[in-house]
DNA sequence: GTTAGCACTCTCAACAGGAGAGTGCTAATA
DNA sequence: TATTAGCACTCTCCTGTTGAGAGTGCTAAC
């Protein structure tokens, strides 16, 4: 589709324009780029590309820019040369900065999200375990004031999330520790959704309304589970507006906007965590299936515990993004904290 | 000081300004405000107002815009007016929509913030409840993994928190009731701050180091106290967005850095909750001793448990802020939230 | 004390002109 | 046939000017 030629001059020009928001012209090129070609000869071939698709014109007469065709084939260019960025300050601090917070994975990714959007200068985002594919591993109840439970869930992600759950009925501790433990025996080791999807499947079966223990632990264990969205961390909304690409106050309210609707986020790290795959994902602009997000570009990867992706870690920025230096960063941060939950 | 006219026409500046940001002239006054004086009367006026701290004009020849000076006196003349702003319908949303959400504080804290902003249309802010003055209930370990003990700590404002905590020495599920009981009678009725620097004074005594069950078990329980800050949370940045104020970017970025900056936000509402009056404070532009916060007001109030203050709430704006109407919903918000904690 | 009148000042929007950068096209060249 | 030099053209952006509009301060009259 192209030839080697194209390819490189194509990806002098994002390169350029990542390094520098003006657009880029012929004579530009030539001079920083020496291809030993003319300007004219350059402009030939800008033109093509900008009919294939892979740049634009702000108006005539000015430089080229890349579309968001343009930057998926750098992306996708600089993926399989694999011209690893430097990244090695980075990795360094990140492993020292880190290294002391290992016992509390929600302080940890929310440091994290910090060290990224502090070091790539857009914002860090991080999505903690996904509840609903943890895997349980027990949960303990406690009295708490007369009608009131507190369920404390463990999971075999590091997870332990707590939760005040009212009853309208009267229980000791004793009773507590009963329903706790029928409730360790009978979930340990399934997801948090399969245990969601069990509960509800019995509940509506008439019998467990005869047994009334089963039925309360049931009814508080449902509880205990109900939120089912991971806790997302954001950071770095003083680092965007810095950049050139957040100069206009529409763009800024654009992004602003999607970063309130916590859900909205939510949804778009999930899916990442869904695909199992072991490398960093990017999604370019307008190929983002969410309409508030097709200004800009997501950059994330998967942590994982033993070979199941529980979260996911990554950055989202404006299109025109150091994609080279942020995909290294993301790597090393995703890595980092696989490693540290498969430590535990 | 200040006779009743001028008292009056200060005020219809600053109401004007508030309702729009122009600059106010004086021939907008006499139209609008009917005060049977001619322009050039108001004009003098002006002039000595001006002199006297309370205006400002941008530049010559443009009309008069109030200090922080003309903002502080609005409010005091309002307050003592006791002209309440027509809250009723504020009142039965806020009633309706947060009386499903009383068991979780944080949740419910975190829902008032995102009313309070979108009403407003300025930053709503809270503080949930101090751990550091609130009181000791009780609190469980349970032990985890090998070497982590997870600490659920709970406060009589209702809080519930729990924390992992690294040991180096291994300790049966026996051993970790024992220890907590020791806890429970130790420290049961005295704030956290208490606690913690009991411990910290116990530890240094060399006592401690003869028996190790409470040498541990003070250990612990340091540990379970040591994030000493409540959580904060803050939302309505979009809103922010959409006023005249913020159409600069420089503000914006001032203000998106106040933000990012939790700790600062902390002590701006930890000042408050110091405070036991039972009113609404207003803290205005230059009157906030905090360098970050100096171009920015502040509406808050603390809620209660009891008679003590153990958190706040409140609304972060301009300074050129709707201070009638925001007053009258921070009153509601916070009384609402006392309501909720002592009704527990 | 209040007001009418007036000169003055400052901002803002609209407009014009010129520099600069970059393009597309054409014709010459290797 | 691919490449290139040359050139006219277009568009943005900056700057300076100009006039309208709003508001002021001052002075003198009421």
């Amino acid at each position: 589709m192209l030839d080697e030629r194209n390819r490189e001059i194509l990806c002098a020009i994002v390169q350029s324009y990542i390094n520098n928001p003006d657009p880029v012209g012929s004579r530009f090129i030539t001079r920083k780029y020496a291809f030993s070609l003319s300007p004219a000869s350059i402009r030939n071939i800008m033109s093509d590309l900008e009919e294939m698709g892979f740049l634009r014109q702000p108006h005539t007469s000015a430089g080229r820019v890349p579309t968001d065709k343009g930057y998926r084939f750098y992306v996708d260019y600089l993926c399989s040369n694999e011209q690893r960025h430097d990244d090695r300050a980075f990795f360094h601090e990140i492993t020292r900065e880190l290294e002391s917070i290992k016992n509390d994975i929600d302080i940890l990714l929310s440091e994290a999200t910090r060290r990224l959007s502090n070091f790539s200068h857009y914002l860090g985002v991080a999505l903690s375990p996904r509840a609903g594919s943890s895997t349980f591993s027990s949960i303990k109840l406690l009295k708490h004031r007369s009608n009131h439970v507190v369920t404390v869930l463990f999971t075999d992600e590091g997870l332990v999330r707590n939760k005040v759950v009212d009853v309208d009925f009267d229980l000791t501790q004793r009773d507590l520790n009963r329903i706790a433990s029928y409730l360790n025996s009978e979930f340990y080791g399934h997801t948090l959704n399969e245990i969601r999807t069990k509960i509800v499947r019995e509940m509506s079966e008439e019998k467990i309304l005869c047994d009334t223990l089963i039925s309360r632990a049931m009814r508080i264990c449902r509880e205990a589970l109900s939120s089912p969205s991971g806790n997302i961390f954001i950071s770095g909304f003083t680092e965007v507006l810095g950049l050139p690409d957040f100069s206009d106050i529409e763009k800024i309210k654009e992004i602003s906007r999607a970063m309130e609707d916590k859900h909205l986020i939510i949804k778009l790290l999930d899916r990442f965590s869904e695909s199992a795959g072991d490398e960093v994902q990017v999604v370019i602009g307008s190929e983002n299936s969410l309409a508030g997000m097709k200004g800009f570009s997501i950059v994330a990867a998967t942590y994982k515990e033993g070979s199941r992706p529980v979260g996911s870690v990554g950055v989202i920025g404006p299109t025109r993004m150091d994609y080279s230096k942020t995909i290294a960063m993301v790597d090393i941060v995703s890595k980092f904290i696989t490693k540290v939950i498969e430590g535990k």
